[in-house]
DNA sequence: GATGAATGAGTCTTCATTCAT
DNA sequence: AATGAATGAAGACTCATTCAT
C-alpha cells in the first residue's frame, strides 16, 4: 500500500475516534481496553498505533475532537442578535447538545463526564477543555450583556456572572441528564423561567417545543 | 465476638476510605491501584480486603459515603423555612460544599466527578447517586414552593421544574469550580440574581458574604 | 506469606539469576524473553518482578554479579608474591576463567561476551564493568613489578604497559575459546613462553613509531 | 537483464549495510529495528526487503563483510617477509584494525564484539567467524614460524602456540580498546616488549601441568 | 487476625514482514 | 521495481486477589 491520501487518512482517523467513543461511552476511559478499540474499528492494533501514538493520546484526541464538534456547533446559536430571552436561549443550546449526542449512537454527554474526570489527571487536557469551556463563557457573557440591554436582566446585572451561572446551568443539565436520565431542555427553561421574574413571558418558538 | 471492638472496625474502615478518596482525587478511580490504597493507609493487603470484599466495593463504599457525609451537611440548610431567597440559598449550599470538601486535604468535588463517570458502568452506584440526587430534588421543590408562596417565584411556576434547574446549577458548579477553577459560589448567586427579576433584592446576611 | 526473611531473599534472587544466566547462554540478552527466564526460574512472572525491577536491572545483575563472582576466584592467584613467571601465572588465570565458567552448567565466558556487547549501550554496565577491569589490571601491574624485581621482565618494562598486555591476552583467550573453541590456557602459556626470547630490542621501524 | 545494472545493485546493498553498521554499533544488534535500518538508509522498508531477505540475513551480511573488509586490509601486513618482530607486528594489525574501524563513523571493534555474541547463536554465523579466525591464525602461524627462522622467538617455540598467543592479545585488544577505551597499540607493543626476556625457560612448576 | 509474597491473566505496545497499489 | 500502510503475533510489565505462615 502505497502513500495514503491525506483526506484517506483522515477519515481513517476519524474511524477509529468513533469507535473509540463508543467504547468509551460503554466502559469508561481506563476500562476500555485498547484491545476493545480495535476491535470495535475492525483494523488492526499496528494501525490503530499508526494514527494515535498510545492511548492517552487517543483519549486526548476523543475528547478534545468532542469537545471541537460541539463548539461548531454551538456557535450559530450564541451568535444570533438578538439573542432570545434566557430561558429559550438556554432550551435551544441543551437541545444542541442533545442533538450532537444523539448522533453517533453513543451519548456525548457521557464522554463530557469522562473528559472531566479525566482533565483531574491530565494537565494537556485539562487546558485545552479550560479554554474551550473559557472561550464559551465569553460568547454567554456578550449574550448577557445583549439580554441586559433588552432589558431581559437586572439593569445592575454582572454580564460574567450571568454566564459563570449560565455554564454552571448548561454543565449541570450534562450530569442530571445523564445520571438522573430524567430531564428534559425544557424542563430546565420552565425551571429558569419560574425564578426569572416579571415579563419573562414563556415562549412558544420552535426551540423549546422541539425539546423532548 | 469479635477480637476487635464494632467501633474501632469503623474506624479502620473509615481509616481506609480516607486513604482511597485521597488516593482516588490524586489520580482517579481506575488508575489507583490497591497497592496505592494500601500504601496511603499503612495497612497491609489483606487488612483492606478484610474490610472491603474488592476494589470494586471499596469504589462503591468510597462514593457512597461521600454522598451520605454530604447529604447530612445539607439537610440543615434546605430544611430552613422560610427558605432563604434563591440567590443566596444557593450560595449557602455550594459554600457547604466547598466547606465539605476543603475539609479532608482532598477536594469532594473531584470525587464527584469520578463518581458521575463510575455510575455509567456501575449500576448499583447509578441507582444509589440517582436515589441521592433525586430526593435531594425533592427537597429543592418543597423549597421551591416556599418560594412560591413567599411570592419569590412566578405564580405559575412548576416546583418541580425549578428544583431541576436548581439541582444543575448545583452540579455545574461543581464541574466549572473543577475544571475551570474560576468560580466562587458568590459569583452563581450574583449570576442567578441577575438573571433574576425585579425584587430579588441582594441579601445581606452572613451565608454570601463568607463565599470567596 | 509474611515477611520472607533475608537469607531466603537472597537465595530466591540467586536462583532468578541462574536461570538468567543459562538462558542468556543459550539465546543472548535480549533474544531471551522475560518469560524464558520465568520458566527457567519455575516461578511466576510476578515474582521475578518482585526481585528484579526490569529487563535491564535483571540483565545488569546477571553481568556484574558474574564479574563480582569472577572477581573473588581470581583474587588469590594475583595476591601470590612472589608471583609466579608470566606463562604459568596466566595459565593459572586462565584456567580459573575455565573452572568458574564450567561450574552452573553455562559457560561464564559467553556471558562476558554478552556484557561486552551491552555495555556499549549501558553507560551504568560499562561503568561497572569498566571500574572492574581496572581494578584487575593494577593487580596486574603490581604483579608486572614483582616480576620486574625477579628479574622475569625487561629491565626497562613499564609494568603499566604489561598489565594492558596482559589483560589483553586474557580477554582475548575468552574470545577466542568461545568464538573458536580450540584454544587451552595451557596452549596460550607455551605461546606465551615462544614469544618470550633473547634479546628483543626495542625497534626503531617505522610501524612502531607510526603507532599513537 | 534486470532494471538496475549489477553494480548499482552491489552500491545500494552497499549504502544499506553502512546504515546498517550505524545502527548496529549504536544500539546493538537485536536493539536495532528494521525501520531504524530504513530510516537510516533513506530508502523504503520494502527495498530493504529486496536486498536482504530478513533481519538475520542483514545481521549475518553486515558481520560477514565487515570480517572481509578487514580480511582484505590485513592480508598484506602479515605476508611481509621478513615479518618484522613480535612487538611492531603486533602494533601494526593493532593499528590497522584502529584505522579501519575510524573509516566510516562508526567503530568496527563494536560490530567485533556484537559479532561474537551473535555466533553463540547463529550456527551459519559461528562457522564463518570461526573460519576467519582460524585462516587469519593460520597466516600468524606462519609469521611465527618466520620469526623463529630469524632467532626472534624461543628456538622450542612452538609456531601453533605462538598463534594462539598472538590471535588472543589482538582480539583482547579490540576488548580493552572498547571496553576500557584506554589503551593504544602502541602500548601493547611496549607491553609484549617488555614481556619478552632473557632466559625464559619452559617452567616445569604444577600450575602449568596442570592446564589442560 | 494480620501479613505481604506470590500468582497469572490481562494490558499496552512494538516490530519483522507482507503486499495492494 | 518501489512504496509504506497494514498485520498480528509476541514481548515487557502490572495488579487485583489469595493464602501460607
Amino acid at each position: 500500500m502505497p502513500k495514503i491520501s491525506e483526506e484517506k487518512r483522515d477519515a481513517r482517523r476519524r474511524h477509529i475516534l468513533d469507535a473509540a467513543w463508543r467504547c468509551f461511552a460503554r466502559e469508561g476511559l481506563h476500562l476500555t481496553t485498547m484491545d476493545d478499540i480495535v476491535r470495535a474499528s475492525g483494523l488492526s492494533a499496528g494501525a490503530v498505533y499508526g494514527y494515535f501514538r498510545n492511548k492517552d493520546d487517543l483519549i486526548l484526541a476523543a475528547l478534545t475532537t468532542s469537545l471541537g464538534g460541539l463548539s461548531a456547533r454551538l456557535a450559530p446559536l450564541i451568535a444570533v442578535r438578538p439573542a432570545p430571552p434566557p430561558a429559550p436561549f438556554v432550551a435551544d443550546i441543551l437541545n444542541e447538545i442533545n442533538a450532537f449526542s444523539a448522533r453517533e449512537g453513543f451519548d456525548l454527554k457521557r464522554i463530557a463526564l469522562l473528559g472531566w474526570s479525566e482533565s483531574q489527571r491530565n494537565e494537556t487536557l485539562r487546558g485545552t477543555m479550560a479554554g474551550f469551556y473559557r472561550a464559551f463563557r465569553d460568547r454567554l457573557a456578550e449574550v448577557a450583556l445583549d439580554w441586559r440591554a433588552q432589558g431581559l436582566l437586572q439593569p445592575a446585572a454582572d454580564p460574567e456572572a450571568v454566564a459563570r451561572g449560565l455554564l454552571a446551568i448548561i454543565l449541570g443539565f450534562v450530569v442530571e441528564a445523564t445520571v438522573l436520565a430524567d430531564v428534559s431542555p425544557a424542563e430546565i427553561a420552565r425551571g429558569l423561567d419560574g425564578l426569572g421574574v416579571a415579563k419573562t413571558r414563556p415562549r412558544t418558538g420552535p426551540s423549546v417545543r422541539s425539546a423532548s
